[in-house]
DNA sequence: GTGGAACTTGAAGTCAACTTCATGTCAAGG
DNA sequence: CCTTGACATGAAGTTGACTTCAAGTTCCAC
């Protein structure tokens, strides 16, 4: 009957496109989970790759691990989930797309605004007000990321 | 003639927004100076909150401090910088947003068409392929910033 | 001239999301 | 049976952009 069907974690990298310190670490973070050898190691069952694509593309939108484990948690714990079941999950994804399109273009506008008087006031310009749209919580960017055009993968 | 029209830390923190223990990373980190008083404390020019203007406009934008820097080392050094100086810096990140916007609506269309089949595959699907177009390198999302509602601040 | 708020410093801590390291064990082809 | 590449672990390191801490100093209104 082949070989159980079972992936090593050194499968699942190479599949999924994820380091095996990546794997190792979502599964301490509870995102994933394997059985194990009678001697310890990994052994994955193919459904882990969706999943794994699921976060993959879920973190490519900009959600946190935090958010990922949330809306995993959401699938049925008794039946492995369904294209509805991730269908469900990426549909939520929508809004929150167009919510940070919206961000950015209104930032956009502003910026046009502001190039015309090069005033960047702190009292009245949108793209520099402290107190305005971006709260600068936290780390990083608030309406964008770095990087975006920057695709070396090592 | 005046108090010398020069300010402390305290009210450079209150009337940019930046925290002072901020001011001081970005004194160290060179993007902004100050000179001091006969017993070391900062005192700065006025012109010291555009350039922090500009810099919170940036890292709005998106911009990494690196990249700040980079920026504010093209503005004349001998004279202080004028309207259209801050403009020009400003004119940059327009074809930016355009950038970032771009790939969010691309991202977004991918995500329609996936959400229809629920697929997320591993090799068809844009959303979550690995080599496409999110190069996944470095810290935090590629596309999209997170916590673009959270507005609190301390 | 004094009390206390505001300032000074370097060092260390924080956060997310991993990676790297050192050291040791497992699995399977030859 | 043996070798060797793949795997295991916990601890520590990384990055960016700061914040927090401890301990001491300065400024200035009264």
């Amino acid at each position: 009957m082949g070989p159980d069907d079972l992936l090593t974690v050194g499968e699942v990298a190479h599949r999924s496109g994820f380091a095996t310190s990546a794997l190792r670490y979502y599964e301490r973070e509870t995102l994933i989970s394997a059985t194990r050898t009678a001697g310890g190691q990994r052994r994955y069952e193919r459904s882990v790759l969706r999943r794994l694509a699921f976060i993959r593309a879920a973190r490519n939108i900009g959600l946190s691990l935090e958010e990922v484990r949330e809306a995993l948690d959401t699938l049925p714990g008794s039946r492995t989930p369904t294209k509805a079941d991730w269908a469900r999950l990426s549909r939520a994804w929508s809004a929150r797309l167009d919510e940070q399109i919206r961000a950015l273009r209104a930032l956009r506008e502003g910026l046009d605004s502001c190039i015309g008087c090069g005033c960047l006031s702190l009292r009245r310009c949108a793209i520099s007000n402290p107190s305005d749209v971006a709260g600068t919580r936290g780390v990083g960017a608030v309406y964008l990321p770095r990087r975006l055009t920057d695709e070396q993968r090592h």
